[in-house]
DNA sequence: AGTATCCTGGAA
DNA sequence: TTCCAGGATACT
């Protein structure tokens, strides 16, 4: 599922791939993916792309931004034009497949390409909002893990206040922005801290190499473009594959050694959430 | 604060 | 054929 890591990535190719282009078309083949006027964004240039958590801002210059959330399995593919004359609709070949794929819900066409918004489960969404709303609307959200505010001292007052498992916190969108699964797991991996324990008993010395170890695994992920794992949707904008899998920790790894000491991996669940841990390394 | 819900492909 | 993951939100 593409978390902070992989939506950063996906933010940063498509701020070189489509700056200061201008949508000329919107084709929605599924209305829940976008459920409002295409009008509101065709005409408009692309002034630039945000990222807040696993939210992803494409700002317009009609001063509406277009909010997008790909959820568990949201792709947006980036196919530049050809240039060779295709017949309206002919599909794209890409990722050994072709485009639009049976999960394309949106294509949005700009001057020199299009740009394919797939979501196999159809929760993630488009939104068009006014820019000078985002703020309001993401404002329940945690801080980010690179900004200034995530600091140890935030961290033990979120954790004081609860006996919630430690691992269900960091995926608490409204303390921290960007977690999800899988860097939850390595962080806490990364910290030697057992994700089940209560928050609350987690020690000072403990939250900050907490702190520490979620900036860690969320800077390696972006260093890897993101991870592609075998039940991930995840894929760049260019159709490759991330590769941060190839550096798990402990994400879907139960029944291997740990790399650190040997001992098995063990899958348990917790609140609903597959959580992977070394029962030796983590206490 | 805990639980159901959305949705689909793939595993059991 | 049934079951289930999985993020965020709407409920209870």
């Amino acid at each position: 599922m593409p978390e902070l890591p992989e939506v950063e990535t996906i933010r940063r190719f498509l701020e070189k791939a489509i700056v200061g282009e201008k949508i000329v078309g919107i084709e929605i083949l599924s209305k829940k993916q976008f459920p409002q006027e295409p009008k509101l964004v065709i005409g408009a240039k692309i002034a630039g792309i945000e990222r807040r958590g696993k939210n992803l801002f494409i700002n317009l210059s009609n001063s509406k931004t277009l909010w997008t959330h790909l959820k568990m399995s949201g792709q947006l593919i980036w196919v530049p034009a050809t240039g060779s004359k295709k017949r309206p609709g002919h599909p794209i070949p890409f990722a050994g497949s072709e485009l639009p794929a049976k999960s394309t819900r949106v294509i949005i066409t700009l001057q020199k390409g299009k740009l394919f918004f797939n979501e196999m489960r159809k929760f993630g969404w488009m939104k068009v909002l006014d820019s000078a709303k985002v703020q309001a609307e993401t404002g329940k959200l945690g801080p980010e893990p690179f900004s200034s505010v995530f600091t140890a001292e935030y961290l033990e007052e979120v954790f004081r206040k609860t006996a919630k498992p430690v691992k269900l916190v960091l995926l608490d969108q409204e303390k921290i922005a960007g977690i999800g699964n899988i860097y939850a797991n390595e962080a806490l991996f990364e910290a030697g801290i057992d994700p089940r324990r209560p928050a609350k008993e987690i020690t000072p010395e403990e939250i900050e190499k907490l702190r520490k170890a979620v900036i860690l695994v969320l800077n390696e992920g972006i260093r890897y473009g993101g991870s592609s794992a075998a039940d991930e949707a995840y894929i760049k904008p260019d159709a490759t594959k991330g590769n941060y899998q190839e550096h798990f920790r402990v994400y879907q790894r139960d029944g291997e050694k740990c790399h650190k000491c040997g001992k098995i991996i063990e899958r348990i669940n917790l609140a609903g959430r597959g959580t992977f841990f070394c029962p030796k390394c983590q206490t």
